[in-house]
RNA sequence: GCCGGGAUGGCGGAAUUGGUAGACGCAGCGGACUUAAAAUCCGCUGAAGUAUUAAGCUUCGUGCGGGUUCAAGUCCCGCUCCCGGCACCA
């Protein structure tokens, strides 16, 4: 007779009554643990390798509340955005509609693998509700000085027909789709991220708990340099030109100076130079070059005809525009030191107009000889007037110091970090709610008339013009300004859904909240977030956008804590033959046929048995089966020996190691072995390797199987160690394999659910066997292993080792020069 | 190019941070139960060589080349390849 674990029968029960369970009242949480997953997109179907997200979370909560936290773990949709507009517009359907529907059924799928949430808080970002707030969010912002409108060259991409922040472009490409993203210059609205740029790096030193690499990837993006800005006057004009450097030490090389093409001061230069005409060809052929490829690393220049002086040595050097130089980033002016920047070495090497290349820092010992390429390397002073000798590093300390002293320069920073721009020409978002009146200029809507609705009448088919579809609902554009009350327009474009991410975790704390975002006093008791999980895709945008709102939060006297996520963990992908899931690419597992297969526990179990959770793990059909038959083992413990086991509460006499034999010491110290590596696996602090964990209890399950093979489990000590050892590799599976772990122990006669009971405790005394395979090498390799007492003394194990003949029989004739003991582990003799 | 992370059996992966490499699982092989299969249970399973009465024994082996050490998957130096991020950032 097969006897299975009938998942189908008792599945349902249990995580229906699981979500009570989950309910969690933060007015009488002592010992509050607010466990986080990064709220999804509801695309509409989720496969296994989303699931490793929830199964991960899910298995996290289950274990804390077996820790004795009161566990947080909320759930919501962040549910503006394109595909919901795309979809419906392909479907002629409402994107409300349509998004309700992907919710349903994603809230299904949780529900299949029991990962459970307390759904009393649940919000969705596309709601009324919800949106009020991230509307207020930006009213804060706004009277707070951090949100300003500005006409600049944006990202726009063509096929999204909206524009984007710098984040979503990725080599030149929409983030989302991919497409090549163009220049468009429009008005739009900019969130001041770059004030807190210094405080975004600094506070990055109190995430204790954050992926090295995530903590990188934020600071490479928001890219601090330290330098200086030089002014350079340029002759005959008396203007001065103000020039970003990190490489002060090089003033002395400086042969050229190089602006952006779009450089307000390019046509000034060009018109004193007398090159008006050709300059502006040469500026139009550039632009639309870098549009077509900016991968291509091109280093064409044009001389303006204008020449400016180096202030080191007041020597001429000619201006030119170049290609290269971003405008973007300083001050859209670069100067030029053809000997130790490579990309100026290329420049002077492509224009091929004998402009001097100076070497200013030669390496302290070898010839150096003529450049093959720039010089980058610190070294010692040369060519730099009375700053020769000493080494660089020093001399850029001096010389800053002497600049500054005579004003020609100052001690500036840079940051490649740009404002975030937040204004979307779609539809599907939170409307930006700000007024424009012909009288009083740009006004917020007033907080009491939040929320700005949607309206839901619009065609919402984007125009590609740059205009938002919002621009062609008259109902929605007229209102009336909220300063004078005269008639006004609405703004049209609506929000990044990034802003609506940037703060939901607040809201689940003061999910019903009719008055305010959030309870701050609430707030502050339960945040920061113990642990937050979810993909590395979010390493920057999400992160640092959170934190930003935060820290913003946190000024306005709102929050006291300045970090919103205090642990944050990074699972890996799931692949399969190679490649990330996906529709296109035809390798998706549906969960829902595995969990009607094998049910909802094997597929936990193997979802988490795959490989370390922070790394990316190749899907295998056929292992999942050896989750299924450990399943089934566990299960078997306790189904062969139900006559016994039924209503017993596990309850045994009073087990005494002292008088066990030493089969039944064995498995005794293999439970504490167990306990032992859950907690360590675990609990906080842990690094949450279930795939070891799952071993451990395997191990366990093996042992027992062993153990029973040799002894009947029906009475004695034998019967007390074997509920005994259940008992807990029960309690140690729950928070992976929750439904099967219930199950057994409700049949066994508990009517408490076992997340109420608290993870065991080892003993310590058995946790190491009382002996140990002591390893003798010589000459560090294995000869023999003996069976010894842990707790034997160095000489007696060196005497052990000595004896011992085969040992003996290597050594031979050779004399014994040094003995190394390690106890508990090995003997190695040298010979 | 710069930054970060990797490379361990046929496969996924373990190895108390320097002390038995290959835990656990998958696949494979053998056995038990069965009329048979499935399911289950038990055992074997890094490579090469060697043995013969067998238990065995020997050598090699953690991407490559050096080094430190009684002892290296683990530490140091120099490479190769793979993955991720950034990329004309002055």
């Amino acid at each position: 007779m097969s006897d299975h674990f009938p998942f189908k029968e008792c599945e349902d029960k249990w995580r229906d009554r699981w979500e009570t369970l989950f309910r969690c009242d933060l007015e009488t949480a002592e010992n509050l643990y607010y466990c986080l997953m990064m709220f999804p997109y509801p695309s509409g179907n989720l496969h296994v390798g989303h699931g490793r997200n929830y199964i991960i979370g899910d298995a996290l909560a289950r274990i804390k509340m077996m820790e004795g936290y009161d566990v947080l773990a909320p759930m919501g949709w962040d549910s503006f955005g394109l595909p919901a507009e795309n979809a419906a517009i392909k479907n002629n359907i409402d994107p409300a509609e349509w998004t309700e529907r992907n919710i349903a059924q994603m809230k299904k799928q949780f529900y299949q693998w029991g990962v459970i949430y307390d759904w009393s808080r649940e919000i969705a970002s596309c709601q009324p509700e919800y949106y009020k707030w991230t509307q207020y969010l930006f009213i804060q912002l706004y009277e707070a000085g951090l949100a300003y409108r500005e006409e600049s060259a944006v990202n726009w991409c063509p096929s999204c027909k909206t524009v984007l922040a710098n984040e979503q472009v990725v080599g030149g490409e929409c983030e989302r789709c991919g497409e090549e993203v163009s220049d468009k210059k429009l008005k739009q609205w900019f969130f001041r991220i770059t004030d807190y740029a210094d405080r975004l790096i600094e506070d990055l030193s109190i995430l204790e708990n954050w992926p090295r690499r995530v903590i990188t990837m934020q600071k490479n993006w928001i890219g601090r340099s330290e330098g200086v800005e030089i002014k350079f006057s340029v002759e005959g004009t008396g203007e001065e030109m103000g020039c970003f450097t990190t490489r002060i030490d090089t003033i002395y090389g400086v042969t050229f100076l190089a602006v952006a093409a779009e450089h307000p001061f390019a046509e000034k230069l060009l018109k004193k130079g007398g090159r008006e005409k050709e300059g502006a060809r040469f500026i139009s052929r550039l632009k639309a070059l870098q549009r077509e490829d900016r991968t291509e690393k091109n280093k064409d220049g044009f001389f303006t005809g204008c020449y400016a002086v180096n202030p080191a040595d007041n020597r001429r050097i000619p201006v030119f525009i170049t290609g290269y130089v971003l405008m973007e980033y300083g001050t859209g002016l670069v100067m030029g030191v053809p000997a130790h920047d490579q990309r100026d070495f290329e420049f002077v090497r492509e224009m091929e107009m004998d402009i001097p290349v100076i070497q200013v820092i030669k390496p302290e010992s070898s010839d150096p000889g003529p450049l093959e390429e720039a010089y980058v390397e610190n070294g010692i002073m040369a060519n730099s007037g009375k700053y020769d000798g000493l080494s660089n590093l020093e001399a850029m300390e001096r010389i800053t110091e002497d600049f500054v002293e005579d004003g020609i320069a100052e001690r500036t920073v840079n940051y490649k970090l740009r404002d975030w721009l937040i204004s979307r020409q779609r539809y599907w978002g939170a409307p930006i709610p700000v007024v424009y009146c012909d009288k009083c200029g740009v006004n917020p809507v007033r907080k009491e008339e939040l929320p700005v609705l949607l309206p839901e009448d619009v065609d919402f088919i984007p125009t590609g013009d740059g205009k938002s579809p919002l621009a062609k609902s008259e109902s929605f554009i007229s209102t009336e300004c909220p300063v004078c009350g005269g008639p006004a327009r609405r703004e049209t474009d609506t929000m990044d859904t990034f802003v609506d991410s940037s703060w939901y975790f607040l809201r689940y704390i003061s999910a019903h909240e009719e008055d305010k975002p959030f309870d701050p006093e609430l707030v502050n008791r339960c945040m920061p977030v113990d642990q937050y999980i979810g993909g590395v895709e979010h390493a920057i945008l999400h992160l640092l956008y959170s934190r930003f709102i935060v820290k913003f939060l946190y000024d306005q006297g709102d929050l006291d804590f300045r970090e919103p996520f205090k642990n944050l963990f990074t699972q890996g992908m799931i692949t399969r033959n190679g490649a990330k899931m996906s529709k296109s690419a035809g390798n998706v597992v549906n969960p829902r046929e595995l969990i009607e297969r094998f049910g909802a526990d094997t597929v936990r179990i193997y979802t988490l048995f795959i490989g370390p959770p922070e790394k990316d793990a190749e899907w295998n059909d056929r292992a999942v089966e050896g989750a299924y038959r450990f399943v089934n083992r566990v299960w078997r413990l306790y189904s062969q020996n139900s006559s016994f086991l039924d209503g017993s509460r596990f309850e045994t006499g009073k087990l005494d190691p002292e008088s066990m034999n030493d089969d039944q010491v064995g498995l005794y110290s293999k439970v504490q072995k167990s306990i032992d590596k859950v907690r360590e696996d675990l609990l906080t602090g842990g690094s949450f390797h279930f795939n070891t964990t799952i071993s451990a209890l395997m191990e366990l399950t093996n042992e027992i199987y062993s153990f029973l093979l040799e002894y009947s489990p029906e009475e004695g000590v034998n019967r007390d160690l074997f509920i005994y050892a259940l008992d807990n590799l029960v309690l140690l599976l729950s928070p992976i394999a929750p439904h099967m772990c219930e199950e057994i122990r409700e049949r066994c006669g508990f009517n408490e659910t076992v997340f109420s009971r608290t993870i065991p405790k080892p003993d310590e005394d058995y946790l190491r066997s009382e002996t140990f395979t002591l390893v003798i090498q010589v000459n560090g390799k294995v000869r023999a292993r003996v069976e010894a007492d842990l707790d034997s003394e160095r000489d007696e194990l060196e005497k052990i080792a000595l004896e011992n003949e085969r040992v003996r029989e290597f050594i031979g004739e050779r004399d014994i020069k040094k003995v190394i003991v390690v106890p508990g582990k090995l003997v190695n003799l040298v010979v």
